[in-house]
DNA sequence: TTGAAAGCGGTACCAG
DNA sequence: CTGGTACCGCTTTCAA
């Protein structure tokens, strides 16, 4: 059973492929009994109008193209599973790249998918695309009529919709929480610091800490450049050496942050009892490492649905609209056994 | 800059469309001089010809549809990561869909995609699918001239290209993991005992004892049937309080073996000195639980450029292949601190 | 109530 | 070497 078109419709009742298409489309113009006639026939031979002439037609794919810097990192399959959710509510359907941080994967899929394969873009840039500084690929997509949203991992200066965490305030937040609970010797381990979320991070760090008015210590503060985490334990066990009064980590992955705790560990301190960690990234280690592992949810798949909105509310808009909003998504500090907790005093 | 047509490239040069056109496809009939300032000219505006016009016309999209239960299993987004690669390295994009387990979701997402949008499908069941034993929207897809290629999760009776781990093998050879370090009493918990290749483990499983000389106590074997896995360590503890010899547990899952790894450190039980923990599905659970887990890879990149390289080769041929290849990927048993060390002698 | 024809953006055959 | 035209599958306007 081969796949059938309105042609062969047409030719089995001897009318014209106008007429079915408009029976099809249960036009007025058709007599009841044609169209129904003509629609049970379709229903039985499971007719279905070609995507590419109605997409040729239409000028429009009903199609998104999502580009992720990697696929294996639960955030991003977060953000993924929310989007992908939210285009097919909307009947949409996603193409998915993966650009492995890579800048010219970027660019090289951009230009792919800018032939009329999709209607806009969902991007969180490469770790590249950042540091290189180069946005144009960015730009031109949109000059050219395919709108972006850009999550996460966003382009200060490209005007387009975004969608971030409140990246700033969430380690904010993590300084006064283990504040709170008397940690005095808070370190910060950065893994992304050549990223602007992570520079969000750190900036939200020495704001709590002068909140808190504790010193900056240059001592308690890391960047890891390297991306193998099995390095981890071996790059962040100087922060231990150098700093015996260390009383806790705050980590921007959540390996980063278990890798603090296997050292603690190892190194006696009691967790929480008299070591504390938090983590960035709810991800699935957070849930299974022991003591589960306190950290701040980015909200993922919300981001990812708050993405796939905004693009689809442009797309669907007759409107031509050029305004451009950026969604803050609130992040939430979720309190497992890496920390002491704090009880507030009610009134 | 809107993108531009062939037509704009021909009013520009006043020229006819089949001019450009054959100019921009290096014909042989056109004037090297005519063919340079149309191919400078295109690509300077960035001309791209229409992605729906080409499939319309050749009727294909070089697009493959991928069907996944659930991306944020590290398994199946490695799977996914080694169907994108391939399938660029192939010059083919990537529709993906998450089915949620859902039976529902699978069918409807096949037929919403059977429409022209994609030239294959690549495809892992849905939980509800194998229980449901419906494959009628794979054959029907099949029937239509929609090729698919299943991986792990497949139907015997659908016949297609299909791309498996060697579950049994692999079960088995754990067994003999355990049996060769000394275990005795060898628990096996199933958190997929109504899929395929959950009875696939099962049955390597048994022939593992048998061979061993290890009888088969039916209380050693566990079937979770939930997937709440903040419920595993409760419904993993009976085992241990059942059987005071246990000395080892195979899980089918990360998420069920770091489980009993934690009843068996609460029970006292030193890892791996007396009691050794392997589970499948090498993720990255495995790689930061304390200790390190010993895991059976499925190799989850490889089985998906597997996949993919198995439909592209079906789809790229101009001969009707029928017949149907099942590939086989072996598994690996990745050593790391949850069991003995088993030193063979070297004859 | 139905049908013819143009057009979406290309390719390719055939004519000149 | 260049141009006209049919066609891929469908929608839509206009005419009958």
């Amino acid at each position: 059973m081969k796949k059938i078109t309105i042609k062969d419709i047409a030719a089995k009742f001897d009318v014209s492929i106008s007429t079915v298409s408009k029976a099809l489309n249960d036009s007025y113009e058709i007599s009841d009994k044609t169209k129904e006639k003509i629609k049970k026939y379709a229903k039985k031979k499971k007719y279905k109008p070609n995507f590419n002439a109605l997409s040729l037609k239409n000028r429009r794919t009903k199609t998104i193209g999502i580009m992720i810097p990697n696929m294996l990192n639960y955030f991003f399959a977060q953000v993924f599973k929310g989007v992908e959710k939210t285009a097919n509510l909307n009947g949409y359907k996603v193409i998915t790249c993966i650009s492995n941080e890579s800048y010219q994967k970027e660019v090289e899929t951009m230009e792919t998918l800018s032939n009329g394969s999709i209607d806009g873009f969902i991007v969180s840039m490469a770790e590249e695309t950042e540091i290189k500084n180069d946005f144009s690929h960015f730009t031109t997509s949109i000059e050219q009529g395919t709108p972006i949203v850009m999550f996460d991992r966003v382009a200060k200066n490209v005007s387009c919709d975004k969608v971030i965490a409140d990246d700033f305030q969430a380690a904010f937040k993590t300084v006064k929480h283990l504040s709170n609970t008397g940690c005095t010797n808070i370190a910060f381990v950065s893994t992304i610091s050549n990223l602007s979320v992570g520079k969000e991070r750190y900036t939200g760090y020495l704001k709590g800490l002068e909140q808190a008015e504790m010193p900056i210590k240059e001592s308690l503060i890391l960047n890891i450049q390297e991306n193998n985490y099995k390095r981890f334990e071996a790059l962040i066990t100087p922060l231990f050496e150098n700093n015996s009064e260390i009383d806790s980590v705050i980590a921007t992955s959540e390996q980063a942050a278990i890798a603090a705790m296997k050292i603690a560990h190892k190194r006696g301190y009691k967790i929480p009892e008299n070591f504390s960690v938090i983590g960035f990234s709810n991800g699935i280690l957070s849930r299974h490492s022991n003591p589960k592992l306190t950290t701040v949810s980015q909200h993922g798949e919300i981001m990812g649905e708050t993405a796939a909105q905004l693009l689809i509310d442009k797309l669907d808009s007759k409107i031509e609209n050029q305004s451009s909003n950026t969604k803050v998504i609130q992040t939430d500090l979720v309190e497992r056994n890496s920390t002491k907790t704090f009880l507030k005093l009610t009134k």
